[in-house]
DNA sequence: ACCCAGGAAATTC
DNA sequence: GAATTTCATGGG
């Protein structure tokens, strides 16, 4: 499958900073992944954006997911006007794209998330889909449904090795599956009301529901703010309030982290 | 041995 | 209510 007249999509800055956990790179620079079930080896060639062994049938599944009906060169204009620090985070990746994850995919990853490493966050997504997930072809397995996960015990979950996060999985695909949790209607709701929704799911405080809002439910008002954010912040925006930053501060937020994780000495 | 990691819950003050 | 401690696991 290819897509022609892509722009402002580089795919190992889309997809290694630290919005999703399931694409690797391959030795010949391609990046294979699995989205709702579906597995894709993509490459960008220019300007077009090809993935090998997606079905034609899922065309606008693919392109809804690389968010590519959005113009990010009018929004990085629209940001780089605001402050000329966020102008030179913007033009350090300028192929980042906000994925459109699955919403409990991106629920789980980030309750994982919490007080780890993303390093360690991608080896326990691995674990939890290749122990619970349906089997795609060989070596490649969907990510789990909120119904089989609903229905495990913590000491299920331990090979999966995510130690006290185990029991706040369960209690999210608990409450997915019975309908407690509906991530589409949260997804329709103005912006606070959403994040009090999600902070019902244990283990879930403001923090990652701004990443299930930002990278699940594409709420680009959104504005996770974790250790590095909270430092890059302060060293880089002092003056800087978060709604300077506007309607699409969930992007500027993500040049900023970006920017941050390949510059940690500028926090030393 | 210690500290930290895309935090949040539990406990204590 | 605000500040502190605890929670598994792994790497530096």
């Amino acid at each position: 499958m290819v897509f022609e007249h892509i722009t402002d999509l580089d795919l190992k800055e889309t997809l290694d900073c630290g919005q999703c956990f399931r694409w690797r790179e391959q030795k010949d620079g391609s990046f294979t992944g699995v989205v709702r079930g579906k597995v894709a080896s993509a490459r960008v060639e220019g300007d077009r954006l090809i993935l090998d062994g997606a079905n034609e049938d899922d065309r606008a599944m693919w392109r809804d997911y690389f968010d590519l009906d959005l113009d990010y060169s009018a929004i990085k204009r629209e940001l780089s006007a605001i402050h000329p620090v966020l102008s030179d985070a913007a033009a350090y990746a300028p192929g980042i794209r906000i994925l459109r994850q699955e919403p409990f995919e991106a629920l789980i990853s980030f309750i994982i998330s919490q007080n780890n490493n993303i390093k360690r966050i991608t080896g326990i997504v691995q674990r939890l889909c290749e122990s619970f997930g349906e089997q795609i072809s060989d070596g490649r397995y969907a990510f789990p449904t909120a119904e089989r996960l609903a229905a495990l015990t913590p000491d299920d979950l331990s090979p999966i090795r995510a130690g006290f996060r185990h029991r706040y999985i369960i209690d999210a695909a608990q409450k997915v599956a019975d309908g407690t949790i509906d991530l589409e209607a949260i997804r329709q709701l103005p912006y606070n009301e959403a994040r009090e929704a999600l902070t019902q799911i244990t283990g879930v405080g403001i923090k990652v529901a701004d990443c299930v809002l930002l990278y699940g439910l594409h709420r680009l008002d959104g504005f996770p703010m974790d250790v590095w954010m909270k430092r890059a912040m302060a060293a880089l925006f002092p003056d800087t309030e978060i709604s300077a930053f506007g309607e699409y501060a969930g992007i500027a937020q993500q040049y900023i982290f970006h920017y941050a994780r390949m510059h940690p000495e500028l926090f030393l």
